[in-house]
DNA sequence: TGGTGACTGTAAGGTTGTTGTAAGCTAAGG
DNA sequence: CCTTAGCTTACAACAACCTTACAGTCACCA
């Protein structure tokens, strides 16, 4: 799961960045709308928090210029207190929620969690696929009914694949998904982990697709 | 556990709070109806007490618009003898029990804990994980049958932690429900704080899943 | 008032798990 | 049987976490 951050103040992007990373997800940051409105348009985004408030450029035609390209990654607004019409304008823009500042992280996550959810079609916060299971809301895995000791990183390839069972998802999207976007793409790192993973699933899970990448079998 | 107290009166609310704090919970206060709807809707607390009669905005309406935005915490009402009518509006409001002043301090934490039990779906007032124990009425806490010596804060940490067994808990929301507010969250406190309940413990209760947070062992 | 002891936050240094890199190896597929 | 994509392993660097000692604070008591 990729997510970005959109937030001139640099300490609450951080926190909010730290937060998200926490719960799994490999975060981008922006600080100014420019910059913001052309990496939501290039990049992949499973979700982004837009603060509106914004150097260069207003959060809210960010937003819309977004969805008039056609983009329809869930987006959590944050506006002010006392600015209650900047939320009215902003879910009209397309904002599929909003936070008023400051806010608890764990209510960021929270809202998060459910669109990201919401926005992949799961109803509850328990990804299965046959005998293996992950529970999004406790981070825990679990194949067969005992539990899977995995490490953050490997905790999110397996949530990221599980999200698209049976598909095949190739070495550059999950290099995409799970890294920032600073990193330099040509290293071994993605089979490594499938490797590590592997090793505490089995190998019948993944399936490799020569050439493609990889997919999670839904029915093992 | 995270309280608010909602009180223009501020030796009342002192006593409270004081009572509170005692009975393992991190205590907010404020002292008008603007501040409590604030401070209610965005941070995250276990239990409200409120009364009724604020400056600046009833009491009443503040809890109202709390639930309007979805807080579903649990809230106490503190209410005059002979304004009976404000119960039944309270209640309606959405208030999930209510205390007539002047009341014992020993009523109030019995509800309180009532309370909070329910809303985290137990029973009893006793938690427990495989050997361990606590008792949330009395306050202790035995490791197979043994008494164990914690401070407050260590059984703030336990408690919170059996409150969730088996889920993964970030340090930030740790130090979230640990603390008041206004803690700075840059330091230590938490592995501190973990060492030294894991040394009354025994290591193996609390488990560590680096990167992203702590849990407790329901089976040990 | 001043002493005592428990409780907690801070800081510093040690320890350990995670993760990227690199190098050699396997096997798929022509 | 050769090429190439992917597998496997070992290793080093780093961040996360642990541990300990210390100092400030507070309540309690003489």
């Amino acid at each position: 799961m990729r997510a970005l951050v959109v937030e001139d103040n640099t300490q609450a992007a951080e926190q909010i960045s730290h937060a998200l990373t926490e719960h799994g997800f490999a975060v981008d940051q922006c600080h100014d709308g420019e910059e913001a409105w052309f990496i939501g348009d290039t990049e992949e985004y499973d979700i982004a928090i837009l603060d509106i408030g914004l150097p260069k450029r207003d959060g809210l035609s960010v937003l819309s210029d977004w969805r008039r390209n056609g983009n329809k990654m869930p987006v959590i607004i944050l506006t002010a207190r006392d600015t209650w019409r900047e939320r009215v304008t902003g879910l009209r823009a397309g904002a599929d929620d909003y936070l008023i500042k400051p806010f608890e992280m764990e209510e960021l996550l929270a809202r998060v969690e459910a669109l990201v959810r919401r926005s992949n079609g799961h109803a509850s916060s328990v990804l299965s696929a046959g005998s293996l299971q992950l529970d999004t809301a406790t981070q825990r895995a679990t194949l067969a009914g005992t539990h899977l000791d995995l490490s953050a990183l490997e905790y999110r390839l397996l949530a990221y694949l599980m999200n698209r069972q049976n598909q095949v998802v190739s070495k550059a999207t999950l290099t995409e998904h799970l890294y920032q976007m600073d990193f330099e793409h040509n290293s071994n790192v993605i089979e490594v982990l499938v490797n590590r993973v592997r090793k505490k699933l089995g190998t019948t899970h993944i399936q490799t697709r020569r050439g493609q990448g990889y997919l999670l079998n839904a029915d093992e």
